[in-house]
DNA sequence: AAAGTCAATTTTGTATTCATATTGACATTT
DNA sequence: AAATGTCAATATGAATACAAAATTGACTTT
Protein backbone atom coordinates (compact mmCIF):
# COMPACT_ATOMS: atom_id res chain seq x y z
CA UNK A 1 0.00 0.00 0.00
CA UNK A 2 1.04 3.53 -0.70
CA UNK A 3 -0.04 6.68 0.64
CA UNK A 4 -2.15 9.48 -1.15
CA UNK A 5 0.32 11.62 -1.53
CA UNK A 6 2.85 9.65 -3.80
CA UNK A 7 -0.04 9.25 -6.28
CA UNK A 8 -0.84 12.85 -6.01
CA UNK A 9 2.57 13.58 -6.58
CA UNK A 10 3.33 11.18 -9.47
CA UNK A 11 0.33 13.12 -11.49
CA UNK A 12 1.18 16.55 -10.91
CA UNK A 13 5.14 15.86 -11.28
CA UNK A 14 3.86 14.32 -14.64
CA UNK A 15 1.60 17.48 -15.96
CA UNK A 16 4.48 19.88 -14.79
CA UNK A 17 7.25 17.85 -16.66
CA UNK A 18 4.78 17.59 -19.77
CA UNK A 19 4.06 21.18 -19.93
CA UNK A 20 0.63 20.87 -18.89
CA UNK A 21 1.03 23.14 -15.79
CA UNK A 22 3.33 25.98 -17.19
CA UNK A 23 5.51 27.78 -15.70
CA UNK A 24 4.86 30.32 -12.98
CA UNK A 25 1.16 28.98 -13.13
CA UNK A 26 0.05 29.15 -9.20
CA UNK A 27 -0.69 25.65 -7.43
CA UNK A 28 -3.49 27.04 -4.81
CA UNK A 29 -3.96 23.78 -2.19
CA UNK A 30 -8.06 24.67 -1.84
CA UNK A 31 -8.04 23.65 -6.13
CA UNK A 32 -5.70 21.01 -5.55
CA UNK A 33 -7.83 19.49 -2.46
CA UNK A 34 -10.88 19.80 -3.87
CA UNK A 35 -9.58 18.52 -7.60
CA UNK A 36 -8.20 15.19 -5.92
CA UNK A 37 -11.36 15.64 -3.16
CA UNK A 38 -8.62 15.39 -0.76
CA UNK A 39 -8.23 17.80 2.31
CA UNK A 40 -4.93 20.19 1.83
CA UNK A 41 -2.80 18.06 4.21
CA UNK A 42 -1.69 15.83 1.51
CA UNK A 43 -1.49 18.13 -0.32
CA UNK A 44 0.40 20.52 1.17
CA UNK A 45 2.98 17.14 1.36
CA UNK A 46 3.22 17.27 -2.11
CA UNK A 47 3.64 20.62 -3.14
CA UNK A 48 6.67 20.25 -0.38
CA UNK A 49 7.96 17.46 -2.16
CA UNK A 50 7.85 19.06 -6.23
CA UNK A 51 9.83 21.98 -4.42
CA UNK A 52 12.25 19.41 -3.02
CA UNK A 53 12.80 18.40 -7.07
CA UNK A 54 13.05 21.54 -8.03
CA UNK A 55 9.31 21.12 -9.90
CA UNK A 56 7.99 24.10 -8.05
CA UNK A 57 9.30 27.29 -6.35
CA UNK A 58 7.53 27.83 -3.16
CA UNK A 59 7.86 30.70 -0.35
CA UNK A 60 6.32 31.08 2.79
CA UNK A 61 3.35 33.02 3.11
CA UNK A 62 3.47 33.68 -0.85
CA UNK A 63 2.28 30.25 -2.40
CA UNK A 64 3.38 27.97 -4.39
CA UNK A 65 4.39 28.17 -8.36
CA UNK A 66 5.52 25.72 -10.90
CA UNK A 67 8.82 26.74 -11.43
CA UNK A 68 9.55 29.07 -14.18
CA UNK A 69 13.48 28.83 -14.64
CA UNK A 70 15.19 31.80 -16.30
CA UNK A 71 18.39 31.88 -18.00
CA UNK A 72 20.94 32.03 -16.02
CA UNK A 73 19.41 28.89 -14.12
CA UNK A 74 18.76 27.32 -17.48
CA UNK A 75 22.45 27.48 -18.20
CA UNK A 76 23.63 26.10 -14.99
CA UNK A 77 21.00 23.17 -15.54
CA UNK A 78 22.24 22.77 -18.84
CA UNK A 79 26.15 22.48 -17.70
CA UNK A 80 25.69 20.63 -14.95
CA UNK A 81 23.77 18.05 -17.07
CA UNK A 82 26.42 18.03 -19.35
CA UNK A 83 29.31 17.23 -16.82
CA UNK A 84 26.74 14.83 -15.30
CA UNK A 85 26.31 12.91 -17.95
CA UNK A 86 29.73 12.75 -19.73
CA UNK A 87 30.76 11.56 -16.02
CA UNK A 88 28.34 8.82 -16.24
CA UNK A 89 29.30 7.57 -19.79
CA UNK A 90 32.73 7.84 -18.18
CA UNK A 91 31.67 5.55 -15.70
CA UNK A 92 29.21 3.72 -17.60
CA UNK A 93 31.96 2.73 -20.40
CA UNK A 94 34.06 0.65 -17.99
CA UNK A 95 31.74 -0.55 -15.34
CA UNK A 96 28.41 -1.82 -17.68
CA UNK A 97 28.00 -5.60 -18.09
CA UNK A 98 27.92 -7.22 -21.24
CA UNK A 99 23.19 -7.36 -20.46
CA UNK A 100 23.92 -3.73 -19.81
CA UNK A 101 25.48 -3.04 -22.68
CA UNK A 102 23.57 -5.60 -24.95
CA UNK A 103 20.54 -3.47 -24.01
CA UNK A 104 21.91 -0.14 -24.57
CA UNK A 105 22.58 -1.44 -28.19
CA UNK A 106 19.58 -2.77 -28.58
CA UNK A 107 17.78 0.90 -27.78
CA UNK A 108 20.07 2.53 -29.87
CA UNK A 109 18.75 0.41 -33.12
CA UNK A 110 15.48 0.62 -32.07
CA UNK A 111 16.34 4.43 -32.05
CA UNK A 112 17.48 4.42 -35.41
CA UNK A 113 14.21 2.89 -37.10
CA UNK A 114 12.14 5.57 -34.97
CA UNK A 115 14.79 8.38 -36.93
CA UNK A 116 14.29 6.68 -40.37
CA UNK A 117 10.66 6.83 -39.51
CA UNK A 118 10.59 10.39 -38.61
CA UNK A 119 8.93 9.62 -35.43
CA UNK A 120 8.95 12.00 -32.79
CA UNK A 121 7.55 11.00 -30.21
CA UNK A 122 9.04 7.54 -30.04
CA UNK A 123 12.94 8.87 -30.57
CA UNK A 124 12.06 10.99 -27.51
CA UNK A 125 11.24 7.97 -25.64
CA UNK A 126 13.95 6.02 -26.75
CA UNK A 127 16.30 8.71 -26.08
CA UNK A 128 14.91 8.94 -22.58
CA UNK A 129 15.67 4.96 -22.15
CA UNK A 130 19.26 5.57 -23.95
CA UNK A 131 20.25 8.09 -21.27
CA UNK A 132 18.52 6.26 -18.86
CA UNK A 133 20.80 3.11 -19.20
CA UNK A 134 23.44 4.49 -19.19
CA UNK A 135 23.25 6.31 -15.87
CA UNK A 136 22.24 3.52 -14.32
CA UNK A 137 25.51 1.64 -16.16
CA UNK A 138 27.52 3.76 -13.25
CA UNK A 139 26.44 1.42 -10.82
CA UNK A 140 26.14 4.24 -8.52
CA UNK A 141 22.06 5.21 -7.69
CA UNK A 142 23.11 8.70 -6.14
CA UNK A 143 24.71 9.51 -9.39
CA UNK A 144 21.78 8.16 -11.54
CA UNK A 145 18.85 9.70 -9.61
CA UNK A 146 20.70 12.86 -9.45
CA UNK A 147 21.07 12.94 -13.43
CA UNK A 148 17.90 11.16 -13.93
CA UNK A 149 16.06 14.50 -11.77
CA UNK A 150 18.04 16.96 -13.82
CA UNK A 151 16.65 15.25 -17.42
CA UNK A 152 13.20 15.47 -15.63
CA UNK A 153 13.51 19.05 -15.06
CA UNK A 154 14.61 19.76 -18.29
CA UNK A 155 12.68 17.68 -20.25
CA UNK A 156 10.19 20.36 -20.90
CA UNK A 157 12.57 22.71 -22.49
CA UNK A 158 13.96 19.45 -24.69
CA UNK A 159 10.59 18.76 -25.83
CA UNK A 160 10.29 22.59 -26.82
CA UNK A 161 13.47 22.28 -29.07
CA UNK A 162 12.89 18.95 -30.79
CA UNK A 163 9.87 19.94 -32.02
CA UNK A 164 10.76 23.04 -33.96
CA UNK A 165 14.44 21.03 -34.91
CA UNK A 166 14.81 18.34 -37.46
CA UNK A 167 18.40 17.11 -36.07
CA UNK A 168 17.31 13.61 -35.11
CA UNK A 169 19.98 12.13 -37.18
CA UNK A 170 22.61 14.45 -35.61
CA UNK A 171 21.53 13.39 -32.69
CA UNK A 172 21.70 9.85 -33.51
CA UNK A 173 24.87 9.73 -35.29
CA UNK A 174 26.44 11.19 -32.56
CA UNK A 175 25.02 8.58 -30.09
CA UNK A 176 26.45 5.64 -32.48
CA UNK A 177 29.63 7.56 -31.48
CA UNK A 178 29.11 6.90 -27.58
CA UNK A 179 27.93 4.09 -27.86
CA UNK A 180 30.80 2.79 -29.90
CA UNK A 181 33.08 3.78 -26.99
CA UNK A 182 30.92 2.52 -24.31
CA UNK A 183 30.70 -1.06 -26.30
CA UNK A 184 34.80 -1.29 -26.19
CA UNK A 185 35.18 0.13 -22.96
CA UNK A 186 36.40 3.43 -23.53
CA UNK A 187 36.15 5.49 -21.11
CA UNK A 188 38.24 8.36 -22.33
CA UNK A 189 35.99 8.57 -25.38
CA UNK A 190 32.60 8.15 -23.81
CA UNK A 191 33.38 11.22 -22.21
CA UNK A 192 34.57 13.10 -24.69
CA UNK A 193 31.30 12.21 -27.37
CA UNK A 194 28.94 12.65 -24.55
CA UNK A 195 30.37 15.58 -23.29
CA UNK A 196 30.35 16.96 -27.03
CA UNK A 197 26.82 15.83 -27.86
CA UNK A 198 25.64 17.34 -24.50
CA UNK A 199 27.04 20.90 -24.96
CA UNK A 200 25.55 20.81 -28.65
CA UNK A 201 22.41 20.56 -27.33
CA UNK A 202 22.31 22.80 -24.89
CA UNK A 203 23.72 25.59 -26.83
CA UNK A 204 21.06 24.94 -28.87
CA UNK A 205 18.57 25.07 -26.31
CA UNK A 206 19.85 28.32 -24.87
CA UNK A 207 20.28 29.90 -28.30
CA UNK A 208 16.27 29.01 -28.88
CA UNK A 209 15.08 30.29 -25.52
CA UNK A 210 17.15 33.77 -25.78
CA UNK A 211 15.39 34.11 -29.20
CA UNK A 212 11.82 33.57 -27.85
CA UNK A 213 12.97 36.11 -25.15
CA UNK A 214 13.70 38.41 -27.01
CA UNK A 215 10.29 38.00 -28.62
CA UNK A 216 8.77 38.43 -25.11
CA UNK A 217 10.59 41.81 -24.50
CA UNK A 218 9.71 43.29 -27.78
CA UNK A 219 5.92 42.37 -27.53
CA UNK A 220 5.85 43.66 -24.07
CA UNK A 221 7.11 47.34 -25.40
CA UNK B 1 10.45 36.78 8.61
CA UNK B 2 10.46 32.74 8.36
CA UNK B 3 8.49 30.27 8.72
CA UNK B 4 8.50 27.45 12.28
CA UNK B 5 9.47 24.67 9.75
CA UNK B 6 12.44 26.17 8.87
CA UNK B 7 14.40 26.92 12.20
CA UNK B 8 13.83 23.72 13.26
CA UNK B 9 15.15 22.44 10.19
CA UNK B 10 18.09 24.02 10.69
CA UNK B 11 18.53 22.78 14.22
CA UNK B 12 18.12 19.20 13.30
CA UNK B 13 19.70 19.06 10.23
CA UNK B 14 22.69 20.63 12.35
CA UNK B 15 21.74 17.63 14.92
CA UNK B 16 21.77 15.21 12.38
CA UNK B 17 24.96 15.93 10.58
CA UNK B 18 27.02 16.49 13.44
CA UNK B 19 26.33 13.57 15.06
CA UNK B 20 24.09 14.09 18.03
CA UNK B 21 21.29 12.23 16.48
CA UNK B 22 22.88 9.09 15.31
CA UNK B 23 22.28 7.16 12.60
CA UNK B 24 19.00 4.79 13.01
CA UNK B 25 17.35 6.94 15.77
CA UNK B 26 13.82 6.96 15.48
CA UNK B 27 12.14 10.38 15.27
CA UNK B 28 9.13 10.83 16.42
CA UNK B 29 6.64 13.55 15.91
CA UNK B 30 5.18 13.78 19.54
CA UNK B 31 8.34 14.02 21.33
CA UNK B 32 9.46 16.30 18.92
CA UNK B 33 6.41 18.76 19.14
CA UNK B 34 6.76 18.82 22.85
CA UNK B 35 10.82 19.73 22.59
CA UNK B 36 9.93 22.71 19.92
CA UNK B 37 6.31 23.31 21.37
CA UNK B 38 5.30 23.30 18.74
CA UNK B 39 1.93 20.89 16.97
CA UNK B 40 3.10 18.11 14.77
CA UNK B 41 2.20 19.75 11.18
CA UNK B 42 5.38 21.91 10.88
CA UNK B 43 7.37 18.59 12.47
CA UNK B 44 6.10 17.01 9.82
CA UNK B 45 7.05 19.27 7.34
CA UNK B 46 10.64 19.32 8.54
CA UNK B 47 10.54 15.80 8.10
CA UNK B 48 9.79 15.53 4.87
CA UNK B 49 12.80 18.06 4.22
CA UNK B 50 15.27 16.25 5.89
CA UNK B 51 14.21 13.02 4.26
CA UNK B 52 14.72 15.12 0.41
CA UNK B 53 18.30 15.73 1.74
CA UNK B 54 19.00 12.39 2.52
CA UNK B 55 19.57 13.27 6.30
CA UNK B 56 16.64 10.82 7.39
CA UNK B 57 14.74 7.75 5.79
CA UNK B 58 11.13 7.98 6.00
CA UNK B 59 8.81 4.90 5.11
CA UNK B 60 5.21 5.23 4.77
CA UNK B 61 3.22 3.92 8.19
CA UNK B 62 6.98 3.20 9.55
CA UNK B 63 8.39 6.16 10.23
CA UNK B 64 11.37 8.71 10.23
CA UNK B 65 14.70 7.18 11.27
CA UNK B 66 18.02 9.44 10.99
CA UNK B 67 19.55 7.74 7.88
CA UNK B 68 21.91 4.83 7.67
CA UNK B 69 23.91 4.83 5.41
CA UNK B 70 25.59 1.41 3.99
CA UNK B 71 28.85 0.93 2.31
CA UNK B 72 27.79 0.44 -1.01
CA UNK B 73 25.58 3.79 -0.70
CA UNK B 74 28.62 5.55 1.11
CA UNK B 75 31.05 4.51 -1.72
CA UNK B 76 28.58 6.03 -4.01
CA UNK B 77 28.51 9.47 -2.26
CA UNK B 78 32.11 9.39 -1.72
CA UNK B 79 31.94 8.44 -5.76
CA UNK B 80 30.15 11.38 -6.81
CA UNK B 81 31.70 13.82 -4.23
CA UNK B 82 35.15 13.18 -6.22
CA UNK B 83 34.24 13.67 -9.58
CA UNK B 84 32.16 16.34 -8.31
CA UNK B 85 34.38 18.24 -6.51
CA UNK B 86 37.01 17.79 -9.29
CA UNK B 87 34.70 19.21 -11.84
CA UNK B 88 34.14 22.14 -9.54
CA UNK B 89 37.89 22.49 -9.67
CA UNK B 90 38.57 22.85 -13.13
CA UNK B 91 35.37 24.85 -13.44
CA UNK B 92 36.67 27.20 -11.00
CA UNK B 93 39.90 27.19 -12.09
CA UNK B 94 38.91 29.27 -15.61
CA UNK B 95 35.95 30.43 -13.52
CA UNK B 96 37.00 32.37 -10.58
CA UNK B 97 37.16 36.36 -10.42
CA UNK B 98 40.53 37.81 -8.92
CA UNK B 99 38.89 38.56 -5.63
CA UNK B 100 37.67 34.95 -5.51
CA UNK B 101 41.36 33.66 -5.66
CA UNK B 102 42.65 36.19 -2.80
CA UNK B 103 40.08 34.92 -0.60
CA UNK B 104 41.10 30.66 -1.30
CA UNK B 105 44.33 31.71 -1.19
CA UNK B 106 43.08 33.47 2.60
CA UNK B 107 41.82 30.42 3.47
CA UNK B 108 44.54 28.25 2.62
CA UNK B 109 46.80 30.26 4.66
CA UNK B 110 45.04 30.34 7.61
CA UNK B 111 44.56 26.90 7.09
CA UNK B 112 48.37 26.31 7.24
CA UNK B 113 48.39 27.70 10.89
CA UNK B 114 46.09 25.75 12.07
CA UNK B 115 47.95 22.76 10.76
CA UNK B 116 50.69 23.68 12.26
CA UNK B 117 49.08 24.52 15.72
CA UNK B 118 47.15 20.72 15.78
CA UNK B 119 44.48 22.54 16.02
CA UNK B 120 41.87 19.89 14.34
CA UNK B 121 38.25 22.08 14.73
CA UNK B 122 39.61 24.90 13.27
CA UNK B 123 41.31 22.86 9.89
CA UNK B 124 37.76 20.67 9.84
CA UNK B 125 36.23 24.69 9.78
CA UNK B 126 38.88 26.27 7.08
CA UNK B 127 38.61 23.13 5.14
CA UNK B 128 34.73 23.49 4.72
CA UNK B 129 35.25 26.87 3.70
CA UNK B 130 38.15 25.86 1.39
CA UNK B 131 35.62 23.63 -0.70
CA UNK B 132 32.77 25.80 -0.35
CA UNK B 133 34.87 28.74 -1.92
CA UNK B 134 35.84 26.75 -4.84
CA UNK B 135 32.57 25.39 -5.41
CA UNK B 136 30.96 28.87 -5.14
CA UNK B 137 33.86 29.54 -7.77
CA UNK B 138 31.97 27.45 -10.60
CA UNK B 139 29.42 30.46 -10.21
CA UNK B 140 27.02 28.10 -11.26
CA UNK B 141 24.15 27.64 -7.94
CA UNK B 142 23.31 24.11 -9.00
CA UNK B 143 26.66 22.33 -9.24
CA UNK B 144 27.19 24.80 -5.85
CA UNK B 145 24.33 23.32 -3.97
CA UNK B 146 24.07 19.62 -5.13
CA UNK B 147 27.95 19.09 -3.81
CA UNK B 148 27.87 21.05 -0.93
CA UNK B 149 24.72 19.63 -0.22
CA UNK B 150 26.66 15.91 -0.47
CA UNK B 151 29.25 17.09 1.52
CA UNK B 152 27.07 18.11 4.44
CA UNK B 153 25.59 13.93 4.28
CA UNK B 154 29.32 12.83 4.02
CA UNK B 155 30.65 15.22 6.94
CA UNK B 156 29.73 13.10 10.13
CA UNK B 157 31.86 10.44 8.30
CA UNK B 158 35.00 12.87 7.99
CA UNK B 159 34.55 14.07 11.51
CA UNK B 160 35.19 10.22 12.55
CA UNK B 161 38.17 10.19 10.29
CA UNK B 162 40.05 13.39 11.00
CA UNK B 163 39.53 12.28 14.56
CA UNK B 164 41.74 8.97 14.16
CA UNK B 165 44.06 10.04 11.39
CA UNK B 166 47.05 12.85 11.94
CA UNK B 167 47.07 13.41 8.03
CA UNK B 168 47.00 17.05 8.52
CA UNK B 169 50.02 17.75 6.75
CA UNK B 170 49.37 15.84 4.16
CA UNK B 171 46.04 16.82 3.50
CA UNK B 172 47.55 20.20 3.46
CA UNK B 173 50.50 19.76 1.10
CA UNK B 174 47.32 18.34 -1.63
CA UNK B 175 45.47 21.55 -1.25
CA UNK B 176 48.63 23.31 -2.18
CA UNK B 177 48.40 21.72 -5.18
CA UNK B 178 45.13 22.56 -5.84
CA UNK B 179 45.49 26.54 -5.00
CA UNK B 180 48.63 26.78 -7.19
CA UNK B 181 46.89 24.87 -9.87
CA UNK B 182 43.55 27.35 -9.56
CA UNK B 183 45.35 30.78 -8.97
CA UNK B 184 47.01 29.86 -12.39
CA UNK B 185 43.99 28.93 -14.05
CA UNK B 186 44.81 25.51 -14.96
CA UNK B 187 41.76 23.71 -15.18
CA UNK B 188 43.61 20.30 -16.04
CA UNK B 189 45.67 20.29 -13.37
CA UNK B 190 43.18 21.88 -10.75
CA UNK B 191 40.65 18.84 -11.61
CA UNK B 192 43.16 16.22 -11.55
CA UNK B 193 44.63 17.48 -7.78
CA UNK B 194 40.93 17.96 -6.43
CA UNK B 195 40.28 14.33 -7.92
CA UNK B 196 43.43 12.84 -6.30
CA UNK B 197 42.84 14.52 -3.00
CA UNK B 198 39.18 13.55 -2.57
CA UNK B 199 40.22 10.14 -3.70
CA UNK B 200 42.70 9.72 -0.93
CA UNK B 201 40.20 10.88 1.21
CA UNK B 202 37.72 8.42 0.26
CA UNK B 203 39.54 5.14 0.48
CA UNK B 204 40.78 6.13 3.74
CA UNK B 205 37.02 6.54 4.85
CA UNK B 206 36.16 3.41 3.14
CA UNK B 207 39.02 1.61 4.62
CA UNK B 208 38.09 2.98 8.26
CA UNK B 209 34.48 2.27 7.86
CA UNK B 210 34.84 -1.56 6.82
CA UNK B 211 37.23 -2.05 9.85
CA UNK B 212 34.86 -0.63 12.62
CA UNK B 213 32.09 -2.53 10.15
CA UNK B 214 34.05 -6.43 10.36
CA UNK B 215 34.41 -5.36 14.19
CA UNK B 216 30.45 -5.26 14.54
CA UNK B 217 29.92 -7.99 12.83
CA UNK B 218 32.26 -10.28 15.18
CA UNK B 219 30.85 -8.40 18.20
CA UNK B 220 27.18 -9.67 16.54
CA UNK B 221 28.05 -13.20 15.95
C1' DA C 1 -7.28 61.23 -11.94
C1' DA C 2 -3.84 59.17 -9.12
C1' DA C 3 -2.06 57.58 -5.02
C1' DG C 4 -2.51 55.91 -0.54
C1' DT C 5 -4.92 53.72 3.22
C1' DC C 6 -7.94 50.64 5.33
C1' DA C 7 -11.05 46.85 5.52
C1' DA C 8 -12.61 42.53 3.72
C1' DT C 9 -11.57 38.38 1.63
C1' DT C 10 -8.61 34.87 0.47
C1' DT C 11 -4.74 31.93 1.27
C1' DT C 12 -1.24 30.00 3.79
C1' DG C 13 0.66 28.44 8.47
C1' DT C 14 -0.39 25.95 12.64
C1' DA C 15 -3.09 23.32 15.90
C1' DT C 16 -6.27 19.80 16.90
C1' DT C 17 -9.10 15.98 16.07
C1' DC C 18 -10.31 11.71 13.80
C1' DA C 19 -9.06 7.41 11.37
C1' DT C 20 -6.20 3.70 10.18
C1' DA C 21 -2.15 0.89 10.07
C1' DT C 22 1.65 -1.20 12.64
C1' DT C 23 3.60 -3.36 16.59
C1' DG C 24 4.04 -6.00 20.53
C1' DA C 25 2.13 -8.90 23.95
C1' DC C 26 -0.69 -12.40 25.31
C1' DA C 27 -3.46 -16.31 24.57
C1' DT C 28 -4.84 -20.26 22.11
C1' DT C 29 -3.88 -24.14 19.29
C1' DT C 30 -1.20 -27.70 17.24
C1' DA D 1 7.34 -25.44 23.15
C1' DA D 2 6.68 -23.14 18.92
C1' DA D 3 3.74 -20.83 15.97
C1' DT D 4 -0.10 -18.40 14.71
C1' DG D 5 -3.86 -15.38 15.57
C1' DT D 6 -6.23 -11.79 17.99
C1' DC D 7 -6.43 -7.63 20.56
C1' DA D 8 -4.88 -3.46 22.64
C1' DA D 9 -1.76 0.36 22.50
C1' DT D 10 0.75 3.58 19.90
C1' DA D 11 2.28 6.19 16.03
C1' DT D 12 1.45 7.89 11.59
C1' DG D 13 -1.88 9.52 7.73
C1' DA D 14 -5.62 12.53 6.78
C1' DA D 15 -9.22 15.89 7.78
C1' DT D 16 -10.96 19.77 9.98
C1' DA D 17 -10.71 23.88 12.67
C1' DC D 18 -8.39 28.04 13.93
C1' DA D 19 -4.97 31.98 13.42
C1' DA D 20 -2.26 35.08 11.01
C1' DA D 21 -0.53 37.17 7.05
C1' DA D 22 -1.09 38.86 2.34
C1' DT D 23 -3.58 40.32 -1.47
C1' DT D 24 -7.33 42.86 -3.41
C1' DG D 25 -10.55 46.27 -4.05
C1' DA D 26 -13.01 50.13 -2.80
C1' DC D 27 -13.08 54.49 -0.87
C1' DT D 28 -11.05 58.66 0.53
C1' DT D 29 -8.06 62.36 0.00
C1' DT D 30 -5.21 65.31 -2.43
Amino acid sequence: MTTISVSIFNILANEIVSGVLKPGAKLEEIPLATRFKVSRTPIREVLRDLASKGLVQMEPRKGVLVAQIGLEELSDMLEAECELEALCAQIAAHRMSLLEKKQLERVHELTAIAVSKGDDARYLELNHEFHNLISAGTHNKLIAETVGNLRGRLSGFRQAQSKTEKRLQTSHAEHQCIVDAILSSDAVIAFQKMRAHNARLSSKVIEQLSKSNTNKSIKTK
